[in-house]
DNA sequence: CTTGACCCTGACGCTGCGTCAGGCTGTTCC
DNA sequence: GGAACAGCCTGACGCAGCGTCAGGGTCAAG
């Protein structure tokens, strides 16, 4: 079985111009040539191709795709792991962005003005060159944090601060253990998050662990949040997140 | 309150190239320069640079952004909710790819050889041909767009007015049935939530329940949107995002 | 008054193709 | 057998969307 350009190119849902591009540079040349010169594709070629597909769907640029692909070392199982990988994180980013527009638009109906950074933080890092790369401590930037501070919009109601000021004995307490150097994972440092959380439940709302889960992300995500929690020590925000994720996690199996 | 380019970069996790870029083809041209010649960003403009970044991460050729975005006939919320869509049907397709790959794990693991056709399914219908086929939709003199369009292009004051109201009165009734002590898994605060969504559909954007749902829930996660309903009465965030999600579980299945 | 971080405007370069142009091949139908 | 038409070939140019210097002003801090 072997496929000719148009074929190969009907079926792929790509044009001719595009195999006849990777035939040029190397990406994706045709097993084999007719008589006459025209390109064979046969299994193997499609094999490839479609690696080459989702690699490029992904953003890699093309000479990256080739050496991802000519790598010896790397088999074809590792690719698709790879590609399932990435794939996934794309689907969070897309719902991330799905996200922020429903928010956009219901903030718009009830005449409410989310804040720029608010806005603008799905377009984060979505850089597929740097896939690999881990988070980077984004709080060690004071600068770029103090600048980010002094933009935050204050819009709390006076009900809230009076909610945050019930809170600030667990927040002190928090802050406490940070000083002493207490790990965030620690005993101590999840009993803090339970009963943070156990706050929120009596004086607020329902917070299961789950939810809890996901306002102590908010809270090294949400500049605000962010904010409330530098003000009182540096690294707050990063130490209660972490004590409340892994409190949950322990809550919630 | 201004931003410079360096600024608005940082914020929009763009470089400083790109709005430069942006600024010489017309797309987006900072609203004023200070003496020195500097670039001064203001709210309006962060307004329209989100925009572009949301139809750019959709595909959208500048150009055709910018066609878009200075047409006088479409108003803000009509973007939102075609910048929602088109993000839905991404979604959709990079669901397809996640499970194509699992797909093709699969039977690498099991020794079997999917066929050719199966293998690029996924690529079959590829962005361009999509929102090709979107741009036609939009710019067409079908009378479904024509109609669509003016839903909320001929909305006026009174109009304004109306759907303010019809939301008020929704909101009036379930700060009644809170007040009552009617659970909010009841059928008449269910009543209500449907209310609410098909307010939301006929008004604004269409919102099926599953949406809904994920509306009641930022609902009590987003200190907003929750300080906008504690303000009429206290619980009353909390009780309509029960019955919304209650709700949306009862149409949805 | 210097330093360093920022800003400006060209201008050239690169990727990933689209789009002709000019010419050969292969099949089909009379 | 030849005419027509679809499909293949190889250049070659063009374009979008920036990246990346180069050469030079600006501004707040020390």
């Amino acid at each position: 079985m072997s496929w000719t350009v148009g074929e190969l190119a009907r079926l792929a849902g790509v044009t001719v111009r595009t195999l006849h591009h990777y035939d040029r540079i190397g990406l994706l040349q045709p097993s084999g040539r007719t008589a006459a010169g025209y390109r064979s594709y046969e299994l193997p070629d499609l094999d490839r191709l479609q690696q080459v597909l989702v690699y490029r769907e992904l953003g890699f640029p093309l000479e990256e795709v080739a050496t991802l692909l000519d790598d010896p070392d790397a088999d074809p199982a590792e690719h698709l792991r790879r590609q399932h990988r990435l794939l996934r994180d794309r689907l969070e980013r897309t719902q991330a962005m799905v996200a922020a527009v429903e928010k956009e638009m219901e903030a718009r109906q009830m005449g409410i003005q989310l804040s720029p950074e608010e806005r603008f933080e799905v377009f984060g890092e979505h850089d597929p060159a740097r896939y690999e790369a881990e988070v980077e401590e984004r709080w060690g930037d004071t600068d770029a944090y103090r600048q980010s501070q002094r933009r935050t919009a204050s819009y709390g109601k006076d009900d809230w601060l009076r909610i945050q000021a019930d809170g600030e004995d667990v927040e002190a307490r928090f802050a406490a253990a940070l000083r002493e150097g207490v790990p965030a994972d620690s005993a101590r440092a999840m009993d803090l998050a339970e009963e943070h959380r156990q706050q929120i439940t009596r004086n607020f709302y329902d917070c299961p662990p789950a939810m809890h889960a996901a306002l102590g992300r908010m809270y090294v995500e949400d500049e605000r949040f962010t904010a409330h929690y530098e003000q009182r020590a540096a690294g707050l925000a990063q130490y209660v997140s972490t004590a409340v994720q892994a409190n949950a996690t322990r809550q919630g199996g």
